[in-house]
Formats: structure tokens, sequence, C-alpha cells
DNA sequence: GGGTATTATCGTATATCTACGATTTACGAT
DNA sequence: ATCGTAAATCGTAGATATACGATAATACCC
């Protein structure tokens, strides 16, 4: 059985998913803090102040330039990372879409009565 | 190996993840939307405009259900789900948060010069 | 109580995720 | 060319995720 039949859903449906896997790990949310944070940031840096390997440290930030939310710059002999901002704009606008249409059709408490 | 330290993270970072991990999948986005659109929904219903058997249905409803993102009301024999406006409106929050930190110190192609 | 419809749960097979150590690759210095 | 450093990749173990059919639980009708 695959894993998910991806093929049967809207295509911005399921790349709202992977960007929402992207996003399932606090490990990888700190890391986009951190990078962000530092304006970009050298992975070593990164492993440093991450409670993980290196190894562990280097596939999430795979993760994260596969989902297209940072992307890395070899500089020497190190890689330098940097968030998209770009992409990040773009992301956050997806969920901004996805909660105004998931909460358009609920009135919870009160309606605006201005 | 336990799958995540959540322990070395913080509170809000493994709240975050673990919402984001609920929308990490097109098929329950697909049911958020659908119960958000037609204000709440019998879980008969979601089955029949999903592309899966009843008990993944009922499966992902769980899923939503443990992140707080919908409830589900028992109505005799059937189960009404609808979304929870509150945590919504506090996740969306959460995530506008997040994508705002990431984006702070970006200053992409220029600032706001008006 | 017996029968039917609806939903949740169980058991299970396969795939993916998370983490690590070990290794390989790439670069700079000697 | 050799060494050392930094990062990515490989291989792997164990936990989770996804999907399904089968079964159990619940409510309704008679």
């Amino acid at each position: 059985m695959p894993r998910t039949r991806s093929e049967t859903y809207p295509d911005d449906l399921v790349a709202l998913a992977a960007v929402a896997r992207a996003l399932a790990h606090p490990g990888r949310l700190q890391l986009l803090e951190a990078i962000a944070a530092r304006r970009s940031c050298v992975c070593g840096e990164l492993v440093e102040l991450m409670p993980l390997a290196q190894s562990t440290v280097s596939q999430h930030l795979k993760e994260l330039k596969e989902a297209g939310l940072v992307h890395g710059v070899v500089d020497g002999p190190r890689t330098c990372y940097c968030v998209d901002a770009g992409k990040l704009a773009a992301v956050g606008a997806a969920f901004a879409g996805l909660f105004a249409r998931l909460g358009c059709c609920e009135r919870p408490k009160e309606e605006d009565h201005g």
C-alpha cells in the first residue's frame, strides 16, 4: 500500500501538506528560527546548538532544503544556510489562506455586529 | 532510539510541530476543508468524498481530533464533525507568528519605503 | 431481543521517519 | 600528494505513519 495516494488529491493540498510535514518536527522549526535569527548560519553552528548528531542535523537541513524553505550556499569548506524569504512569504500566505477558508463558515460565539 | 526528543525542545515548538504534523497529509487537509465548508459533517459523507476506506477516514479524523482541530459530536447512530474555530484561530496565529519571526531578519529585495 | 446502519477500534502489512555511527566527499593548508 | 576540517551521504535500527479488511461497539427500528 502506498504511503499516500497523492494523485487523488488537489495539487495545492499536496504541496501544502508537504510543507507542513517539513515543519512537523520541533528540531526543524528550531533550525529555521536559528537560521532566520542569524540571517545566515554555517552548518557547524547549527550542530552546536542542536541536541542532535551532525549527520542528523544535516538530514533535517536537507529536508528543509527540499521543501524550499532554506537554501545552502557552499562557502569554502563549509555550507552557509539561509531562509528563502520569498518561499516563506508564499507558504505563510498559503497557511493564512487555509485558516481563512477553514474559519470562514464558522461563527463560534457571535458575528461582527458593527 | 526515540522518534523525537521532545524534552529537549521548547514547548511551543513541540506544540506547533504537532499541529503541523496533523496538517501534513493532503487527506486531512481535505477533510478539514470539507468539514469547514459544510459547517458540520457526518462521517459517512466524508467517507463518500474521500478516496479512502471508512476505517482510514475514521483514523484521520481521530488525528484531527487529537490535534484539537475538530471535534466529533455523537448524533444518534452517527458522528457529526465540526472544526474548532477557537483552536484554528490560535493555530493560525501561531503559524503567522512563526512566519513573522522567520521573515523578520530578511530583506529580500527592498524595504517598505512608504 | 433480533436485525440493520453507522462509526470506532483491532490487527496487520508496508513505507516512511528519526536517529546514530561510519564513511565519503569537498575544500584548504602543508 | 597528504593531512585535517566541514559537510553530506550510507547503512541501519527502532518507532510511527498510512492503508486496508475484519471486527466490535453503539444507536435505531421492529
